[in-house]
DNA sequence: GTTGAGCGTT
C-alpha cells in the first residue's frame, strides 16, 4: 500500500511537494499518508532516510496531485499533533534534484550540463555558508541548542564507513600494505627514512623549548624521572 | 536507547 518512495519519484510533473518538518523520527510514511490523505490525493509520500542506517531524518515529503488540496493540507496539517510533536508543514522549497519550486511545483528544472547552457548560474550556498559563518562567530559558548548531531554523527558515522570499507578491502591491490610491499610506497619509505633521521632534534619536535611552556613541559618533566629511571617495573 | 534545523528517493 504504502510503498512510496520505493521504486524513485513517480511523477513529479505536475505534483505539488510539501515539506514535513518537527516530526518524530519514528513517524513513517504510513503514518502521513492517511493524515495527508484526508485533504486530498496524496501522489507520493517520501521520508528521507539515513542510506545505512535507515534512520529517519525527521522530515517528510507529501506530494499532493493538485495545488489547493496541497494548501489545505498545509493550512490544516501544519502544527498538527503527530506521535506528540507538531509538525510543520509548507510548501518545497526545491526538488530532488535542486530544482526551483513554486508552491510546491516545479517551475524550473534543473539545467542539465548539456554545454548549452553555458550562462551556469554560481548557484552559491548562501544558506550553509551564511550558517557557517553565523554558527562559527556565535559559537565559543553558544553551544546550545542549534542541534547539529546530524552533522556530527554524520561525519562519524562517515569515517567510520570508510574505516570498515578500508577494513574490508576486497582487492589487496588497495591495501596501503600491499602498496608499500610492491614498492609503490617507495617514497613513503624515502620520507620515512628522512623522518626517522630524528638525529638532528627537529624543532617542529613535540618538545619545543618555548613552544609549548604549558603544563606540556610539566608533563614531560613528570613522565621524564619516571621514565628515565623506569624504576617502575612490575 | 539519544538528536530537533532543515529541502528528497533505486
Amino acid at each position: 500500500m504504502s510503498h512510496f518512495g520505493r521504486s524513485g519519484p513517480p511523477d513529479i510533473r505536475d505534483t505539488y511537494s510539501l515539506l514535513v518538518l518537527n516530526m518524530t523520527f519514528r513517524t513513517t510514511a504510513d503514518d502521513l499518508f492517511p493524515l495527508f490523505d484526508k485533504y486530498g490525493e496524496v501522489v507520493d509520500v517520501f521520508i528521507p532516510r539515513d542510506r545505512r542506517t535507515r534512520d529517519s531524518r525527521g522530515f517528510a515529503f507529501v506530494r499532493y496531485k493538485y495545488a489547493g488540496e496541497a494548501q489545505k493540507a498545509v493550512e490544516k496539517l501544519d502544527g498538527r499533533n503527530v506521535d506528540g510533536r507538531e509538525i510543520r508543514v509548507q510548501f518545497a522549497k526545491y526538488g530532488p534534484n535542486a530544482e526551483r519550486i513554486h508552491k510546491g511545483r516545479i517551475v524550473e528544472e534543473v539545467p542539465r550540463t548539456r554545454g548549452r547552457s553555458r550562462s551556469r548560474s554560481p548557484r552559491p550556498r548562501y544558506r550553509d555558508g551564511y550558517r557557517d559563518r553565523e554558527y562559527k562567530r556565535r559559537s565559543r559558548s553558544r553551544s546550545r541548542s542549534r542541534s547539529r548531531s546530524r552533522g556530527r554523527h554524520e561525519r562519524d558515522r562517515y569515517h567510520d564507513r570508510e574505516r570498515d570499507y578500508r577494513r574490508s578491502s576486497r582487492s589487496p591491490s588497495e591495501s596501503p600494505d600491499y602498496r608499500r610491499r610492491t614498492g609503490i610506497g617507495k617514497y613513503d619509505d624515502e620520507r620515512r627514512s628522512r623522518s626517522r633521521s630524528y638525529n638532528s632534534p627537529s624543532p617542529k619536535r613535540s618538545s619545543s623549548p618555548h613552544g609549548t611552556p604549558c603544563k606540556g613541559s610539566a608533563d614531560e618533566k613528570n613522565h621524564e624521572p619516571s621514565s628515565r629511571s623506569r624504576s617502575v617495573s612490575p
